[in-house]
DNA sequence: CCGGTCTCGGTACCCGGTTATCGATTCTAC
DNA sequence: GTAGAATCGATAACCGGGTACCGAGACCGG
C-alpha cells in the first residue's frame, strides 16, 4: 500500500470521528471523497479492498468503517512503547493522547539526565537510561520513540536494537542506520515546515502571474 | 508539484548536508536515488526540472543542488513567524532549530496563561495572547504556528486570518476552517504513529506468512 | 405498486509518475 | 591517443493510481 492511500484511510477516519460525534450514522462516499480532494469512485474503491460494503442510497455505516479501518491500521491492540529523551518535545507527547488512539500502551521512560531521572510525567516514571536494555528486554517492548537530539539517536537506536526493539518512530533530524525488517518511522518535523515554505512561495509567485490558469 | 515529489526534494536536501559534511563535493543520480527508493532516472528527471546539470562520470555538483533545491524551496528567506501555546510542544519548537532552516524567522511567542506570560523562551519574550492582533499587524506577520489544544486551535486561527495570517503550520489534530487562499499545513503526529501501527502490522503478517513475495 | 432518483459495485479508460533504454560526453588506463 | 567504463540527458515504454461510466439495488413520492 503506498503511503498516500495510507494517509486517506487516516483522514477518513479522522472525518468518521467527527460525524459520529454529530450524530451521524452513515456516510455516502462523495462525502468522504470531497474531504480527501479525490473522487467517491476513488473512495469505493478504497473501502472495496477493504472488504466494506455500503448500501445504494444509504452509503456506508460509519461504525462499520471505523472498527475495518481501525483494524487495518491495528490501533485498536496496544502495542507496549517506550519512549527516550524526556525533554519538552518528550514530555509534550507523554502527556498527549495520541499513543491509546495510534494502538500502543506508552509504559516506560527514559532519560540520562539525573535531574530527570526518578521524575514522572503523566504518572509514568522517568528511569535511567543506563537501565534501558534490561527493562526493555524484561518486558518485551519491542517499539520505542526517540525524542532525542539527532547526535544521541543513533547511539541509543544501536542499543535499543540490541535490546529486542523491532520498530521505532523517530523524532531525531538524522537517517537511522538499523538493521533490515526494523522499521524507522521518521517524524520530520522541519520539513512540515519546508513544505509550508515552499506552498506559500508558490501560491504567491501564482499570484503574482495572475489567476489565469 | 505533488507531494511525493515534494518529499523527495526535501530528502535529497538532508542528504547533501550529510555527503558536504563529509567532504564531498559531488553525488551522481544513483548515489541520491538508493535513500530515496527510486532510480537514478527519476533523479535526473527531477534535477533537469529545476534546469540543473550534471556531468558524465562526475554527477553533480553538491553545492549547485543545495542553492537551487533550497531556492526552489524558499527556505533561505527569513519570513516572519509567530508561534502560538507555550506549552511543552511550543517550547520543543521555540528551542528547536529548524526555523532558520526551513525559511522562517521566529519573532513572537503568544500565550494566554498569565503564568508565562512575560518569560521568555530562547531569548524571546512570551507576550499576552490578548494582543496578538495588533503585534501581527504592526509587523506584518503573514505566518503562524498553531501549538494549541484542538478546542482552541480554531478561534485563534480565526482571529490571526483576521489580523493578516495567511499561513499556518497547525499541530492542532482538527481541520482547520480557513478562507480560500490561506494555507494551513498540518503536522499530524498522530498520523506518524498510526503509520507505524500499520508497518508493524504488515511487516509481522508478511512474516507469518512466510517471505515467498 | 411503480417510475424516478440516488448511490453503490464493478469495469474500462486515462494520465502522469516511474522505469528502461540509448546516444552523447567525459574521465581513466595503458 | 585510443579503448573502455561510467554517467548524464532525453525519449520511449510501462504501470498503477485515479476517474468516468454503467448496470444494479434501494428508498421516495405519488
Amino acid at each position: 500500500m503506498h503511503r498516500e492511500t495510507l494517509q486517506r484511510y487516516m483522514n477518513y477516519l479522522l472525518l468518521l470521528t467527527k460525524l459520529k460525534s454529530e450524530g451521524r450514522a452513515t456516510v455516502t462516499s462523495d462525502e468522504l471523497a470531497v474531504r480527501e480532494g479525490v473522487t467517491g469512485s476513488r473512495v469505493r474503491q478504497d473501502l472495496s479492498a477493504l472488504r466494506i460494503l455500503g448500501k445504494p442510497r444509504q452509503g456506508y455505516r460509519i461504525a462499520d468503517l471505523e472498527i475495518l479501518i481501525s483494524s487495518m491500521l491495528d490501533i485498536l491492540s496496544a502495542k507496549p512503547v517506550a519512549l527516550v529523551g524526556i525533554g519538552n518535545l518528550g514530555r509534550a507527547l507523554v502527556l498527549s493522547d495520541i499513543w491509546s488512539h495510534a494502538g500502543f500502551d506508552l509504559v516506560a521512560l527514559f532519560d540520562a539526565d539525573p535531574a530527570v531521572i526518578g521524575t514522572a510525567v503523566a504518572g509514568i516514571p522517568v528511569r535511567d537510561a543506563a537501565t534501558m536494555e534490561r527493562f526493555i528486554q524484561e518486558q518485551g517492548i519491542e517499539s520505542a520513540c526517540l525524542a532525542l537530539p539527532a547526535d544521541k539517536a543513533q547511539a541509543v537506536a544501536d542499543r535499543l536494537v540490541n535490546a529486542g526493539v523491532r520498530a521505532f518512530w523517530n523524532f531525531a533530524l538524522i537517517d537511522l542506520d538499523v538493521p533490515a525488517g526494523i522499521i524507522v518511522e521518521n517524524q520530520r518535523l522541519e520539513q512540515g515546515l519546508m513544505a509550508l515554505s515552499f506552498r506559500i512561495a508558490k501560491r504567491n509567485s501564482d499570484q503574482a502571474r495572475g489567476p489565469q490558469d
